[in-house]
DNA sequence: TTTCATAATAATAATCATTCCTAATTTTAT
DNA sequence: ATAAAATTAGGAATGATTATTATTATGAAA
């Protein structure tokens, strides 16, 4: 097995996905750590997310559009994506984890975890689509 | 609003998608209608699966790998992937649209559905581990 | 602190799924 | 049958992601 080394690039990756609650994807990473490392390339981003999603650091968000996203908040957790504005909000949901007890009783298999993503309106689009029917 | 007209692909594209329980990805239908209508292109099968999957009739399942994959079951229920194999199972778990509901109440938007995928290792995967340790 | 093995990187090419484009064909309402 | 509109094949284009390679940075051991 591969012994990780310090990585000023990945550090920041995780420091930067650290203060962001909007699961960004990896060009937005790359864009935003550039201000700070201008000469970090897009290639070592996507890198470094595989890298840090496998090792459990980050979660990956696969939520149906073009690209992926990434979560710094590791603790198993709902997503809403909005179907209009296409935004990823976490839920504060109750814990979750007897989904999988109910899952492993319908089948054979072994339940590790699971990703539960719901879709509709955000509270954002709503609001504007009430304004626009007065 | 445009209206469809009739199209042997797409009817063929369903009645295909509706025999299969494994959720196959556009390039496996493809090569699978292909034997029925050999001069088919890639191009339709992509077409017609978004367009089934807009006006409702099929499903689009996203599951984390390179692939999307599709299913003729329209009745909402959760799938299982194995991490091994990564096939796909559909779980028959009791209904789950109270969670819909749950979510609603955790924040202001408005929740339609929900895609619930669970991970681990497949009864087949977990039996070869089994074999395998002996 | 030098040395050295190896992980990490930049830059860029390659890959792969998916979408787009266009001219030709099919469908269907009239 | 006619014509408008949807559908198609074939292939080019796109866009996200991964692979490649030569170079640089890291960290353990001497």
């Amino acid at each position: 097995m591969k012994t990780l080394k310090h990585s000023r690039h990945r550090e920041a990756i995780v420091r930067f996905l650290m203060t962001r609650k909007d699961h960004p994807t990896a060009e937005v990473i790359y864009n935003n750590i550039k201000q700070e490392y201008p000469k970090i390339s897009l290639g070592t981003v996507y890198r470094n997310l595989s890298l840090l999603a496998e090792i459990g650091e980050i979660q990956k968000i696969t939520c149906g559009d073009s690209s992926d996203h990434f979560d710094a908040n590791i603790n198993p957790h709902p997503h809403f994506v909005c179907k209009e504005c296409f935004r990823i909000i976490d839920l504060e949901m109750d814990n979750l984890n007897f989904l999988n007890t109910l899952a492993e009783k319908s089948f054979d298999g072994d339940v590790e975890k699971h990703q539960l993503i719901f879709y509709g309106k955000c509270p954002d689009c709503k609001e504007k689509a009430l304004q626009n029917q007065q």
